[in-house]
DNA sequence: TTTTGGCACTCTCCGGGCCAAAGTGCTACC
DNA sequence: GGTAGCACTTTGGCCCGGAGAGTGCCAAAA
C-alpha cells in the first residue's frame, strides 16, 4: 500500500459495507459475513487484509481478539461524508412530517410538533429549542394586577412568542399606573431588542428620576420585579421520545444517567447552542458527544438551525446512537429545517 | 384458625415483616430469612404455617415451587393501610421540599417545582398536573394584532394561570377592533367561568347580531378562530423523573411502553383525573394501574389533589414500581399537598 | 505484486452435568 | 398451638466441552 493513512476506492467500499452491517445488525461484522452478503466477489481473505490497514488508519477496532471488527468516530464520521448530499427523504416521512407540521401559525408550536415528529421518524429522541438569545425584538408588553403586591407581566415579541411572568412587588400597583408603565415601554421600545429594553431602561431610571417621578418610580418596581427578565427558557425546550432510548442494547447504567441528564433540559440547550449556533447552511452530524456531556458517549447529534430568512429563531436536532439510520435522519432533520423557513416565512 | 380469611396480629406483623423485606431485597423471601432477620423468636416452621395460610388467603404468592413468597396487591394494600396515619416525614424531606417551594407565586410554577421535587424524593416519576377544568374564572382577556389575518390571544384566569393562542382569523380585524372586543368582553364576563363566557358569548352573538353589529361580527369572527379554545391541556402537565425508572429490574420491553406513555401527557392527565377527582381529603394510593393502562402493571399510583381552601387547583402524584418506599413517598406528597394550600393560600 | 486458499489458533456462546443453598410440606413431638 | 426434623424440589453458580465465527500468517496462484 503506497500510502498507508489513504483511502481508495476499495477501502472506502469495504469500509461503508462494514458500517451499513454494524448499523444493521448490531454486532461485529467479520470478514467471512462480509464477503458472502456483499455482490463483489472478493475474498475473505482479502477483506481480512484491507480490514487489518483500515484498523491500523483508526477506522475499526475489535472487542476482543478474534471478534468482528467495529467502526470507530472516525468510520462513522467517514460514512457520513460519504452519503451526505446524496440523500432524499422517503416519500412516508414527507407526507408524515408535513402533516403533523401543516397548519402551524407560530414558533412555539411549530417547535412542540417539531420534537414530536422527530421522535417518530428517528429512533432517538427528538429536540427542539426556541432561540431565546439577544434575538427577540419586543412588540409589546401588558401589565395586569392581580392582587397583594402581585402583578402578571405579559412580554409579546415580533417573533410572535408569549412570556408571561407572575411578580410579587414591594409595593401595591393600581391598574391604572401599571397601564401607563406599560403605555410607556410600548411607545418608548417597539421593536427594540429585549436586552437593550433592560439596559437603555435601566439608565433612564437612573437618570431622569426627577422628571416623572411617580412613573419612573413604578418603571423601577416592575424592573426589579423582574418584568423583562430571562424568559423562562425551560419552557422553550421541546425534548420527545426517551422511549426510544430505552430498550436499546446500551449499557444499562449509563443509560439512566442519560435520561437524567436529558432531563435537566438547559443542559440539552447549552449542547445544541454548543454545535448549532453558527451560521452554518445546512444540517451538522455530532458524533461521540463525550466532550460536552460524558454520559452521550457512543450517542450522536444530527441537528441544524432553524431559520425564518437569515434569522435564527431555534434549533431542532435529533440525539440518538451512534448505530442509528443516519440517511432516514439527515433527511429528515433537513427537511424540517426547510419547513421552518417556508411555513413560518409566509405569515410575517 | 376459627377464621381463616381474618388477621390477628401475629399475621400482621409477618406480613409487614415479609413486605419490608421484598421492598428491600427485592426477591422472593422464605421463612428461615425471615425468622433469622426478625427479633420475635419464632421458628422458621412456625412461619411457615403463618405463610401459608396467608397465601391461602390470597396475600402471598410463590414464583414456583419452593421459592419464597411475594407480596401479592392485596397485601400491598393491606400494608399500606396499616402504615398509614402513624408516617411522619424525615427533616431531610421536609427542608428539600420546603426549600425547592418557598417563594413560589403561581401555580404553574409550582406544579413544575412539584414533579421535580418529588422525582427526587421518591423512586418514581413525579406527576404533577394543573386543573384546567371547568372551574376557571376569567380574570381578564387581551388581543393583540399581529399581522397578516393573525391574533395573540392571552386568557388570564383568577388562579393567575395564563393561557395565549396564536389564531389566524379569516378577516383581518385592527388593534382598536380588538381592543373594543376584549373590553366588551372583560366588562360583561369577568368573574365568569371560562365554560360560561363562551357559551353566553356563543348566545349574544345569535341574538343581538343587530345592535351591535360590528362589535359583534368581530366577537363572532375571534370566537370561531378559538380564542377561548381549550387552554392546551398538555402545557399545564409536568412530568420528571423518569430516569428513576430506566434500570429498574422490570422486563425490558413493558417499561418501554410505559415510558411512552408517559409521554402521552393527556393519557397521564386522564389517569389522575380518574382517581383523584372526587373531595377526598388526603392522600390515596392506587395499587396495580392495570386496569386503567395495561402497561402499568405492577405499579403504583400515590397522589393528591392540590387544593386552595376548597377549591382543587390540581393533581399530584408519583407513578413508582410496587417496590418503593411507601411511607417516605405518602409522607411527602401529603407534604406537598398542605404546602399548596398553605403557599398559595395567603396571596389570593 | 496482488489476490486467494489453507491452516492453526483464539474467543464467545450455548447446553449439559453437578453441587450447594434455600425453601416447602408433612409428620411427629412437647 | 408451637417446634423440630426430614425428605423433596427448584434455582443459580460453576465447570467443561463442542460448535461457530473470526483472525493472522504463509505459501501458492494469477
Amino acid at each position: 500500500m503506497p500510502n498507508p493513512g489513504q483511502i481508495g476506492p476499495r477501502e472506502r467500499e469495504i469500509l461503508t459495507a462494514i458500517v451499513d452491517t454494524y448499523i444493521a445488525t448490531g454486532e461485529p461484522v467479520g470478514s467471512r459475513t462480509l464477503s458472502r452478503h456483499n455482490k463483489d466477489g472478493l475474498s475473505p481473505a482479502t477483506i481480512r487484509n484491507v480490514m487489518s490497514d483500515l484498523a491500523e488508519s483508526g477506522f475499526l477496532e475489535q472487542p476482543h481478539t478474534s471478534a468482528g471488527r467495529v467502526p470507530t468516530s472516525q468510520a462513522y464520521r467517514y460514512y457520513v461524508d460519504q452519503i451526505s448530499g446524496k440523500a432524499t427523504i422517503s416519500a412516508a416521512d414527507q407526507t408524515l412530517i408535513s402533516d403533523t407540521l401543516q397548519g402551524t401559525v407560530d414558533v412555539q408550536e411549530f417547535l412542540e410538533r417539531t420534537s414530536h415528529v422527530l421522535s417518530l421518524v428517528s429512533s432517538g429522541v427528538g429536540v427542539a429549542i426556541g432561540n431565546v438569545g439577544p434575538k427577540n425584538a419586543l412588540e409589546h408588553v401588558y401589565f395586569s394586577r392581580q392582587g397583594n403586591n402581585r402583578v402578571l407581566a405579559v412580554v409579546v415579541t415580533k417573533s410572535g412568542v408569549v412570556h408571561d411572568r407572575m411578580m410579587r412587588l414591594e409595593r401595591d400597583l393600581d391598574q391604572s399606573d401599571l397601564n401607563t408603565a406599560a403605555n410607556y415601554i410600548n411607545e418608548n421600545f417597539r421593536g427594540w431588542i429585549i436586552s437593550q429594553v433592560k439596559t437603555e431602561l435601566c439608565r433612564r431610571i437612573e437618570h431622569e428620576r426627577s422628571e416623572y417621578d411617580r412613573l419612573m418610580k413604578n418603571l423601577e418596581e416592575l424592573y426589579k420585579g423582574g418584568a423583562l427578565a430571562a424568559e423562562e427558557p425551560a419552557k422553550n425546550i421541546f425534548v420527545e421520545g426517551v422511549a426510544n432510548l430505552v430498550g436499546n442494547d446500551q449499557d444499562r447504567l449509563r443509560l439512566r444517567d442519560l435520561v437524567k441528564t436529558l432531563e435537566e433540559k438547559e443542559r440539552v440547550a447549552d449542547l445544541l447552542s454548543a454545535y448549532l449556533d453558527t451560521r452554518q447552511e445546512a444540517v451538522r452530524v455530532v458524533i461521540g458527544l463525550e466532550e460536552a456531556v460524558p454520559e452521550m458517549r457512543n450517542f450522536v447529534l444530527i441537528g441544524a438551525p432553524a431559520r425564518v430568512g437569515e434569522e435564527m429563531r431555534g434549533s431542532l436536532a435529533v440525539i440518538g446512537p451512534t448505530r442509528m439510520d443516519y440517511q432516514h435522519t439527515i433527511t429528515a432533520v433537513s427537511y424540517i429545517a426547510q419547513l421552518f423557513d417556508k411555513l413560518l416565512n409566509e405569515n410575517t
